[in-house]
DNA sequence: CAACTAATTAAACGATGAATTAAATTATTG
DNA sequence: CAATAATTTAATTCATCGTTTAATTAGTTG
């Protein structure tokens, strides 16, 4: 058995031909290959090669996979991105009153973010940074289901008398994203910034929804 | 006098030979040519041929000023967004009680981004994300300043009992960053999904005092 | 006014790396 | 054994990139 080496020291144990079956299913891992690339590097910035390197495989393979570049972009959008941003919406109950919504929204990126934990890098270079790659998709087929939908439920609060009535309740929504996503995106920075490694999720939880629930106030 | 056009469009004015002089200074006009493209396209992706192309001059003229192009990005770097994020620093007035501090920190956020409205974009796809290049630059010169003395200011207030105590005082200055730079950096987004063009900076400046002060609740 | 220096473009050089395709190779299936 | 499926190798074609050299023109100095 012959096993040539990369120069990046990845091991490269293919020879022409088909192999030798019994392979797991190779389809799903060259999706997830172009996923770390796509949250690594970015997606401009990710060519066919960079991905068939990350897999172990040749571009050509790509190419008999899912045709050409923008193809595969694709599949990892619909197959990959999409669903793990539309699960948070299936945590959001819309029913109940502002502090369970909000806190559902706390607790539910929380969530997401631990199944995900590429989601937020991912998030901040393809949709908050201008000519990012997911900032139409999400725009399209996310926005008007969740932050739409928060915003209503904040604004009728409001007039019934539930809710501080200073706050904006679109700007509501975007304070909230605020204290969710850019501190799991920044987590890298504060994290060896503060020294910060007895921070775990549920010590970040608390204080968010400490902050939304009485702000700085020590009454 | 001859004019050539280039395939943009853009007029480029100049033949070869030196310059009819009482032209204006031309390399802080160099410098903003390659800071906007640092905004547009990201650092990593912006050759020295596109700020070229920004500036109306060839590549060469570039080399002729800077030198090679990582010359030109530290110029870029010391002489323009260095300075611009160190101007928030003199608006601090850390003196005060912890109030004071928020609040002039929420102002001054405002008051930069306004005077600098590229930055918070910059900020977003050289500093949070990963492998952005001015990450490590950040991380030395600034943070120490900004950040650590923040965190400080607040755990001893909440030694004193002025400030909640089921906050955490180094998570309270990524919130505090959460409210004011991610809103600034996402405003083209939020403003497009809201039909928000009505806030102002005043209005999010209250906005967000409000929320930090006494959040969610109405009494 | 002649020589020199400063500022600028034009053009070329040499690398690099990209996406895609064609052909060869091997294993499985019928 | 023939046909098909899955894979690599290698070639093709194309686009930039950063940098350098040489030419060109305007100002400066003696």
């Amino acid at each position: 058995m012959k096993r040539s080496v990369t120069r990046s020291g990845a091991v490269r144990p293919r020879t022409p031909g088909r192999p030798a079956a019994a392979s797991p299913e190779l389809r799903p891992r060259l999706l997830d290959a172009a996923l770390a690339c796509y949250v690594r590097d970015g997606i401009a910035a990710t060519s066919l090669r960079a991905i068939a390197r990350e897999a172990g495989v040749t571009p050509a393979l790509l190419h008999y996979y899912f045709g050409d570049a923008a193809q595969l972009r694709q599949a990892v959008v619909e197959e990959r991105v999409l669903p793990a941003i539309a699960s948070l919406r299936s945590m959001l109950p819309l029913g109940g009153d502002v502090a369970a919504v909000v806190a559902a929204f706390v607790g539910g990126v929380g969530a997401v973010v631990e199944r995900y934990p590429w989601l937020p890098a991912l998030w901040v270079r393809e949709v908050l940074c201008e000519g990012g790659a997911l900032r139409d998709v999400v725009l399209t087929r996310i926005a008007p289901q969740i932050p739409q939908a928060l915003a209503a439920k904040f604004a009728q609060a409001q007039r019934e008398g539930t809710l501080n009535p200073d706050l904006d309740p679109r700007l509501l929504v975007v304070s909230m994203m605020g204290l969710t996503l850019f501190p799991a995106a920044s987590a890298p920075i504060w994290r060896s910034l503060f020294q910060a490694s007895d921070i775990g999720a549920d010590t970040l939880r608390a204080h968010t929804i400490a902050l939304l629930d009485r702000g700085l106030g020590v009454g």
